[in-house]
RNA sequence: GGGUCGGUGGCGGAAUGGCAGACGCAGCGGACUUAAAAUCCGCCGGGUUGAUUACCCGUGUGGGUUCGAAUCCCACCCGACCUACCA
């Protein structure tokens, strides 16, 4: 055993220690409380790069704070293993995506362990396991009997070069983008499967008040959701036919002018004369184009034609023009507008391009902006703000406004007694669209029958499995299409002939669920399912659920964290869960970045191999540093000269716990009174800070006192005296004793293989003095029952009564600058302190004669003097 | 265009109404060493000053509230992220 800290000799020894003795086995202990702290799953890419280290080393130590104070902590680990870099790989490679899978999570499992953290590996769950996804498709299964989940033909959105679809979320940007490859998706018509998650809108925005989520999350998924309050409204066309729209200022009714279809409406054919024919099709042909190419094009500019047909509107009867323009859009609404340029401002550029009329049906008020406005004629732009309804018909007066009496609500209270529409909410969200036209996922359990339809694969026949020589062909179509084997079966109904569905799930889908695998790993493995099954242990589920704490990175906002809200909401009314919401807290990290501040690449040759570090200054230094940087949540660049910082707090820590004090210092006095009582008080003051810093994730400031409190421990060591020489000293030694002990205990959740080596350490050397029982020369804990691990430790806990000062420096101000400061005892009565104040020579100086105003005084800070 | 978060020494940051710059990095000076590394000690926002326990300036800019503002309020500038013809 080395007397130096040499990290190599140390960390890899406590890892295989803790590991053997079970320290991070799962139990449920029903006797203490549980906290199911969750970390996002890796995906299988084959090596942990820094980010890993920044979202995971945090994670663990405060799920470790948790278990030093008191509960029964359930931290595990996974892989999410399905998905397209792994088929990427196969055809660059021409090896199995499921060799390349389980090599990589082999290799990511060690890498894994270097970090010391408290993984619960007997409880790992890898999502492509067929045991695993025979309960993706049980869950399928159970979506597609409560008809949320169901098949349409529709347009979608198409990466062409990843070759799939893509769900609405994985569309990103205004040039929308493919969210992995960056490439400008198309449109396509396509059978799809999609899950009915816009069933779930309101709950989905109304239980976001429940959660503690950070307030950008909730934003997000709100904006995502994109609630509008507003009115369902009936227009007819001349013809008679119905077009339906929806608006959110159903009260400007009145002042709508004309109409405007979604080029892809239904209605255009029809509403179409025959002499306006020609130029509608060129711009229905001209809109679906554009929007194959790049549908948002700089241009602001509002393009439309009329189609010649006209509608009634219901509340004035009044005949109004159809248009068609692709600034309406068919995936929002209804695909259809009534048109009031008067208070919209796009409907005011198209009304003033095509010379349509426009009407004024809101006076603005006359100390606005709009105040001068008395017609139409005099806008410059929409109005959209408030004023009184005019021009209006019944509504007439009405302040504009959503609330009692105002003018949204009178409209809507107008159309529904006379039935021309009613209220209505409409929402952004889409329908969640999970086919994948690619091989290595899940595959859907839904076979075709010619003569019985599409019938779902029976619970007992799961899991359908991937085979396991599919080719993997980038044709567009699903590659099990090519598998004949695969796709061609016996319909379970009538044993005719019948086909596969090759299409494989979204691997969201496997991430949906994952955080209630992990309770109890491939439930019921290799035994037949049914309908009525549990997808785990319910006791153990009934234990752990729902996640107490989640961390992860913000990227996640809307999909990821959206996806297993509705997949939880789904579940409970499956009843397999009796909660709502699967992750009560939520913490997003920041994003580390490369040294020049840019966030890493390997195109930009930026990236930080954190192996490198490990292997240079060992896991706690690499865990130390990330923690250290700055606050979790904002992330920042990697400061390669910076890791030495804590690297040599260590270094000190070692020192201080393990080297004898300078022995010239033998003859000096021993620690008074007074040293005693500072010794105390900082050793308590720094148990209050690193306890609220931990707890609060603000793990820099707490490393910052950790450095404080040992820089103080240096300080003293020599005054406290040596290990042998305590003895003699018997008012220093127990407090001495207790701060180091502390030190490392507090160090822990943050440091846990050096705080481990240390503690068994500072015990041995206890024991040795006391002469009782010799410890095991390796440092593994004693066989004698008792734990020793430091791990299982409590919470060191601090009394307040003990971290207060004796004495304070009180700031004097004179007019709000510092003229003076004084030191007196805390809690020293106000009066005194303002008459001391007053009496000081340098205030006196300053006042000059000058008449006290007033005099300020914060007890045990300041005193203010005011004076002029 | 809309939304969210942010702007403090050479750098990462601390302080969220009460001494701005904790803790660390880098830098400078010194001790130890044949030398270097490591380690230890000291200095480290700017200005006035030989030096100060002395004074002035200083938290993106301008204004306000307050005895007192990095912190609260208003306006603006800059940056990051999200979102975008949503009716």
């Amino acid at each position: 055993m080395s007397d130096r800290y040499i990290h190599k000799e140390i960390e890899a020894k406590w890892q295989a220690s803790w590991e053997k003795q079970g320290l991070h086995d799962t139990v449920e202990a029903p006797d203490k409380p549980k906290w199911y702290a969750l970390t996002m799953l890796p995906y299988t890419s084959g090596d942990l790069h820094t980010g890993h280290w920044y979202a995971m080393t945090p994670s663990d130590a405060a799920a470790r704070f948790r278990r030093m104070n008191g509960y029964n902590v359930f931290f595990p680990i996974g892989f999410d293993a399905f998905g397209l870099p792994a088929e990427n790989a196969a055809i660059n490679n021409n090896i199995h995506p499921q060799e390349w899978t389980y090599k990589n999570v082999e290799r990511m499992r060690g890498q894994l362990r270097r970090m010391g953290a408290m993984w619960a590996w007997d409880r790992e769950a890898i999502t492509c396991d067929p045991e695993y996804y025979k309960w993706s498709q049980w869950f399928f299964r159970k979506l597609y009997d409560m008809g949320l989940a169901y098949r349409e033909y529709a347009p979608v959105d198409w990466c062409p070069n990843c070759n799939t679809t893509l769900a609405r979320e994985q569309v990103w940007g205004a040039d929308r983008h493919c969210e992995r490859c960056d490439t400008p998706v198309i449109k396509k018509d396509l059978n799809q499967w999609k899950f009915r998650i816009t069933n779930y809108a309101n709950e989905l925005l109304d239980n976001l008040e429940t959660i503690d989520w950070p307030e950008p999350v909730k934003v997000m998924q709100t904006n995502w959701i994109g609630r509008s309050d507003g009115a369902d409204v009936t227009f007819t066309t001349e013809a008679d036919d119905p077009i339906e729209i929806f608006t959110t200022r159903p009260d400007t009714l009145w002042g709508a002018t004309f109409m405007v279809l979604a080029p892809e409406h239904p209605l255009v054919a029809k509403i179409t004369t025959d002499e306006r024919r020609g130029a509608v099709a060129a711009y229905v042909e001209q809109a679906s184009r554009l929007d194959e190419i790049t549908r948002t094009a700089e241009d602001k500019e509002k393009t439309g034609v009329f189609t010649g047909g006209y509608a009634i509107n219901p509340v004035n009867e009044e005949r109004m023009p159809v248009w068609i323009a692709d600034y309406v859009i068919m995936t929002y609404g209804t695909g259809a507008i009534m048109a009031v340029p008067g208070h919209d401002q796009r409907d005011f550029e198209f009304a003033r391009k095509y010379e349509l009329p426009i009407r004024l049906v809101v006076q603005p008020p006359s100390d606005s902006e709009a105040g001068h406005i008395r017609c139409a004629d005099d806008l410059e732009s929409a109005w959209p703000g408030p004023g009184v309804m005019i021009n209006s018909g019944p509504l007439n007066g009405a302040p504009v406004g959503k609330g009692e009496g105002e003018s949204v609500k009178a409209a809507i209270a107008w159309l529904e007694e006379n039935q021309k529409g009613a209220g209505a909410l409409n929402y952004r969200l889409r329908d969640w669209l999970i086919s994948r036209q690619r091989m290595w996922g899940t595959p859907i359990p839904i076979i075709f029958c010619a003569k019985c339809g599409t019938v779902p694969v029976p619970y007992a026949d799961l899991p359908v499995r991937l085979p396991d020589d599919a080719q993997f062909k980038p044709t567009g179509e699903s590659p099990l299409n090519y598998h004949e084997g695969f796709r061609y079966v016996k319909c379970p109904n009538c044993n005719g002939d019948a086909e596969r569905e090759t299409d494989t799930m979204d691997t969201f889908m496997c991430s949906s669920w994952y955080q209630y695998a992990y309770v109890d790993p491939y439930h019921k493995a290799g035994r037949p399912l049914s309908a009525d099954d549990m997808p785990w242990d319910s006791a153990r589920g009934d234990y752990w659920l729902p996640v107490d704490q989640y961390t992860g990175g913000i990227e996640h906002a809307i999909m990821h964290l959206l996806y297993t809200r509705f997949f939880t909401k789904a579940l409970q009314d499956m009843g397999v869960v009796d909660f709502d919401e699967p992750m009560l807290r939520l913490f997003n990290q920041g994003i580390i970045l490369g040294p020049d501040g840019e966030r890493m690449s390997k195109s930009r040759g930026n990236v930080v191999n954190p192996d490198e570090y490990v292997d240079r200054y060992g896991a706690d230094t690499v865990r130390g540093y990330l923690m250290f940087i700055g606050p979790w949540d904002h992330g920042g660049p990697w400061d390669p000269s910076a890791i030495e910082g804590v690297n040599r707090f260590l270094h000190r820590v070692w020192s201080v716990v393990v080297d004898e004090p300078n022995p010239k210092n033998e003859e000096a006095p021993p620690p008074t009174d007074d040293d005693v009582r500072s010794l105390e008080r900082k050793l308590h003051q720094t148990i209050l800070k690193v306890t609220e810093d931990i707890g609060g994730f603000r793990f820099n400031t707490a490393i910052a006192a950790l450095m404080e409190f040992n820089n103080y421990l240096i300080r003293v060591k020599n005054t406290f005296g040596a290990l042998e020489s305590r003895a003699s000293r018997p008012t220093a030694q127990p407090i001495w004793q207790e701060s180091i002990r502390t030190l490392l205990l507090l160090m822990t959740p943050i440091f846990p293989h050096i705080s481990e080596e240390l503690w068994q350490r500072a015990r041995n050397v206890i024991e040795r003095r006391n002469d009782a029982r010799r410890s095991d020369p390796d440092g593994c804990p004693d066989t004698d029952g008792e734990t020793w691990s430091v791990h299982l430790q409590s919470w060191p806990q601090a009394d307040p009564e003990k971290a207060k000062e004796d004495e304070v420096t009180v700031v004097v101000q004179v007019n709000g600058r510092v003229r003076d400061k004084l030191n007196v005892a805390s809690n020293i009565a106000t009066e005194k302190l303002e008459a001391m104040a007053l009496a000081s020579a340098n205030v006196q100086k300053w006042m000059n004669g000058k008449q006290v105003r007033k005099v300020i005084v914060v007890p045990d800070k300041l005193v203010n003097i005011v004076i002029g």
